[in-house]
DNA sequence: ATGGTCGCGCAGCGA
C-alpha cells in the first residue's frame, strides 16, 4: 500500500500539477495540506474521475486538509473529538481507507517563538495526541500524515545557525512532536534514511530549492505496528522542480500488505 | 545581500 502526503499551498493553484502526479505515481492514498479552500470548492469531481473517494476539512483562503483514497473511505472525522472547543482552524482531518486508520495534519506555524500563535501550535500537538489516546491503539495500522512544521533534529535543516531563535528547531516543539510519537509512532523516512540534507520543504525566496537550503517538516508517523511492514520511503523532489511547484514535495511511504499483524490494508 | 517569492485577494498578511 502506497502512502504520500503534500502541502501543495493552495490546491486551486495546484490542482494540474496534483493531476498530473497522481496520474503518475498512483498512491493508495493521498493526504493534501494547504487547500485553501472551502469544502465547497473542494473538486471532489476531478478526483472521482481519477478514481479516488476523497474527504475535505476546509475553511477557504488559508489552511484545509483533504484524504484521497482509491481503496475505500469510511468513518470520516473533521478537526479534533477530544471533549474541548473545536479547533478554529480546518487542520486535521480523519479516514479509514481500506484497512488503514488516516489523519491528513497541518500543524500550525507557530510564526514567532513566544507568539500567541507559538502556543497555540504547541496546544495543537498536545490536542492530536489527546485524540490519539481517546479513539485509537498502536497496535491498529494507523499513519498521521503531513506538513508538522517542526524539523524534528538539526540534521533536519540545511543549517543549524540559520534557524537559531526561530520556530520548528525550538526544544518545546521538537518535545511536543515527541509526545506525539511516544504515544507509539515511528517516522519511517527517518528509519530508514540516516543523512541529513533531506529535506521536503524550500522557501520560494532567494532560490532555496536550487541552493539545497531546505526542512525536512513533512512526514509520515506509522503505528507501531504498521512501522514494521515499512518497504520503501522517499521524498519527490521532482515535483519541486518545474511551472508553479508547491513549496513542499510530496512525501512517499510503501508498506508490505502481507506482513503479519497488518494484512488485507486495502481490504 | 538582514533581502528574496509565492498565494490570497486587492492591502498587506501569512508562510
Amino acid at each position: 500500500m502506497l502512502v504520500a502526503t503534500w502541502n501543495v499551498n493552495s490546491l486551486k493553484a495546484r490542482m494540474a500539477r496534483v493531476e498530473e502526479w497522481i496520474e503518475a505515481t498512483k498512491p493508495d492514498v493521498l493526504c493534501l495540506q494547504e487547500t485553501k479552500l472551502a469544502d465547497a470548492q473542494f473538486p471532489a469531481m476531478s478526483f472521482q474521475a481519477l478514481g479516488y473517494d476523497s474527504v475535505h476539512h476546509g475553511q477557504g483562503q488559508w489552511n484545509g486538509v483533504a484524504i484521497l483514497s482509491r481503496v475505500g473511505i469510511e468513518d470520516t472525522v473533521s478537526g479534533f473529538d477530544d471533549g474541548r472547543e473545536p479547533d478554529p482552524d480546518a487542520r486535521v482531518v480523519w479516514a479509514t481507507c481500506g484497512a488503514l486508520r488516516v489523519a491528513s495534519v497541518y500543524v500550525p506555524n507557530g510564526r514567532e517563538v513566544g507568539h500567541d500563535h507559538f502556543h497555540y501550535k504547541l496546544d495543537w500537538l498536545g490536542r492530536l495526541r489527546a485524540h490519539l489516546d481517546a479513539h485509537h491503539d498502536p497496535s491498529e495500522p494507523l499513519v498521521v500524515c503531513g506538513d508538522w512544521n517542526i524539523a524534528p533534529e538539526d540534521r533536519d535543516v540545511w543549517s543549524t545557525s540559520a534557524f537559531e531563535g526561530s520556530t520548528h528547531v525550538t526544544p518545546e516543539e521538537r518535545q511536543a512532536l515527541e509526545k506525539v510519537k511516544e504515544w507509539g509512532l515511528v517516522d519511517v523516512f527517518r528509519e530508514q534514511h540516516e543523512p541529513g540534507g533531506l529535506f521536503s520543504y524550500w522557501d520560494y525566496r532567494g532560490g532555496d530549492f536550487h541552493q539545497k537550503r531546505g526542512m525536512r517538516i513533512d512526514f509520515v508517523l506509522a503505528s507501531r505496528a504498521l512501522a514494521k511492514a515499512s518497504i520503501a520511503n522517499l521524498i519527490d523532489r521532482n515535483a519541486r522542480k518545474g511551472q508553479k511547484p508547491s513549496d513542499h514535495a510530496p512525501v512517499l511511504a510503501l508498506f508490505d500488505d502481507s506482513t503479519a499483524g497488518v494484512r488485507g490494508l486495502w481490504r
